[in-house]
RNA sequence: GGCCCCGUCGUCUAGUCAGGCCUAGGACACCAGGUUUUCAUCCUGGCGACGGGGGUUCAAAUCCCCCCGGGGUCACCA
């Protein structure tokens, strides 16, 4: 190995960070981690009309919240600064003067008019729409006088002849014949230049040894990799990742779906998960590990393991894994976490959230494995929050409590039994053998017993051992709870 | 359409570079059992793929050719 990579991701913020990015992202992090180099953020905002700070917070915000850190970057700054691509237009400019002057490029004064009726033309005599290259024989004092004039002019770069090979870690060696490549647009008539031109220069400037970016750019690396040559630049190493594609197949776009990482997160994904889940899309640590951490991926990764299909995204799997990550966390941590969506479903404040910490540590205890995201946990507890005399008994429930005649009678029994048993703490697990004792000694089938009180006591037809549930509701809530079932049922 | 790329269970993938260890492994989903007071978790088993056709070879998912299918890209967007 020679010198440690310096890697990059730069996002163009105009619109949320996509789930396609959140992974080019990571892939670049990870393996520049993994080298000991540096990964950097560069914002893409030359498009001034759509790009917004919002955006680029939110990207940022995106990323942090993946758990991907940078070491330069528009917020950070470096040894490169600036990292926002606007800021950067003077280095830009001098660039493509010096680019012009060595006749490495060119003026051309055809207008956008002319280029689009060119266009079509070609287009429907069956010709590959490109230039024709009108202006690229213009002499330099013609050049110089007409642009002089006033007259506009954008810069084309001179594509030379022969074909452009580079390396490519996921693809390996590619090769483009430049006759394929058009003399493309270095700077607009407006004198603003494009994001190949731009691109090139910074990553140049900001010593960029290797790109890793989405296949969708495959075709522009010629183009850059003779812009580095025109400019006497040392080309980088390249990695072109497979397009993550939606169910159709297709690109993602923000049109099919949930593309966007923020949509994950406010929907409640654990976001070791959503990382985990992303690398699966086109890279595996081996042959049969699924779940892995992020220290694994940073030890193993290597764009050279990228596969070169695109990857159809399947929600399935991913909700799976959000339910792993959310059933083997500590419980403290997913608490924490699900408690914002506790809060914004109405069941609790802040504050209760704060007081009744342990509590609500309980809650999840009792449900995590039935739920797969932290946004889940609320409808799940949402039983203990209701009126003790008024719960909504779910029709399979109450279903399951009629089968057993005599039901409301059990329950009185039962709880005669019951009630001065019920203490804080309750000791649950001398409560459930007692409990089942009781049911024998009392010719009970279990479910009959326990079916019914599960009516009462939850409301539902499934949950967690009520046990827990009598623990989390308390004595007295219990037992209200069981004398209004009795009444209702006994009613019924 | 031109250029480029890709093609292993429905989906994500291992295996392809260095042909035999692959009667193709793992995971999600699905189905069937087991555990459980229920649901869920968990456990066991099942279903299920080398796109097609030709070669080369003692031997091909792996190498070659053709076909088919899918995708990307062809902007004064990034």
């Amino acid at each position: 190995m020679t010198q440690p990579p310096r890697v990059r991701f730069a996002p163009s913020p105009t619109g949320s960070l996509h789930i396609g990015g959140a992974r080019t992202a990571l892939f670049n992090w990870a393996w520049a981690r993994r080298n000991g180099g540096t990964f950097l953020l560069r914002v893409e905002d030359t498009d001034r009309e759509r790009s917004t700070q919002a955006f680029e917070d939110a990207i940022l915000d995106g990323l942090k919240w993946l758990g991907i850190d940078w070491d330069e970057g528009p917020d950070l700054g470096g040894p490169f600064a600036p990292y926002r691509q606007s800021e950067r237009l003077e280095r830009h400019r001098e660039l493509a003067a010096k680019l012009l002057e060595e006749g490495a490029s060119y003026r051309c004064f055809c207008s956008s008019e002319r280029i689009t009726k060119l266009r079509d033309e070609q287009r429907a005599s069956g010709q590959n729409p490109a230039y024709d290259k009108t202006c690229r024989g213009l002499e330099r004092a013609v050049s110089e006088a007409r642009a002089a004039a006033g007259e506009p002019f954008v810069q084309r770069f001179r594509v030379p002849e022969g074909s452009t090979t580079f390396a490519d870690d996921v693809r390996g060696t590619v090769t483009f014949p430049n006759a394929d490549v058009d003399d493309w647009i270095m700077v607009r008539a407006d004198d603003t230049p494009t994001y190949n031109f731009v691109v090139v220069c910074d990553d140049a400037d900001m010593q960029v040894t290797h790109v890793l970016r989405g296949d969708d750019h495959l075709t522009n690396t010629p183009k850059q990799v003779l812009l580095y040559r025109a400019l006497g630049l040392e080309v980088p190493g390249f990695a072109h990742l497979p397009l993550m594609l939606g169910k159709d197949g297709k690109k993602l776009s923000k049109r099919t779906g949930d593309t966007a990482l923020q949509d994950y997160r406010d929907k409640g994904y654990p976001p070791e998960a959503v990382v985990n889940f992303l690398c699966l899309q086109g890279w595996a640590l081996d042959d049969h590990t699924e779940i892995f951490s992020t220290d694994e991926l940073v030890a193993n990764f290597s764009p050279k393991d990228v596969g070169k299909s695109g990857a159809s995204f399947d929600p399935e799997k991913f909700l799976w894994m959000a339910g792993e990550y959310l059933r083997n966390d500590s419980l403290e941590r997913v608490t924490h976490r699900c408690a914002p969506f506790v809060v914004a479903a109405g069941l609790m404040t802040v504050a209760e959230v704060e007081e009744r910490k342990d509590w609500l540590a309980e809650a999840v205890a009792s449900e995590r494995e039935r739920i797969h995201l932290y946004s889940e946990l609320p409808a799940r507890i949402a039983y203990l929050f209701e009126d003790d005399a008024e719960l909504t008994w779910q029709d399979a429930a109450l279903k399951n409590a009629n089968k057993h005649a005599g039901a409301a009678d059990t329950l009185a029994s039962y709880l005669a039994w019951l009630r001065p048993r019920l203490v804080a703490p309750l000791d649950k697990d001398a409560l459930r053998v007692s409990s089942r004792e009781w049911a024998a000694e009392h010719s009970l089938k279990i479910p009959a017993l326990f079916q019914p009180l599960r009516l009462v006591l939850t409301g539902a037809a499934g949950g967690p051992d009520f046990f827990d549930v009598m623990s989390l509701l308390g004595p007295e809530r219990c037992a209200a709870r069981i004398e209004a079932g009795i009444a209702r049922l006994g009613a019924g």
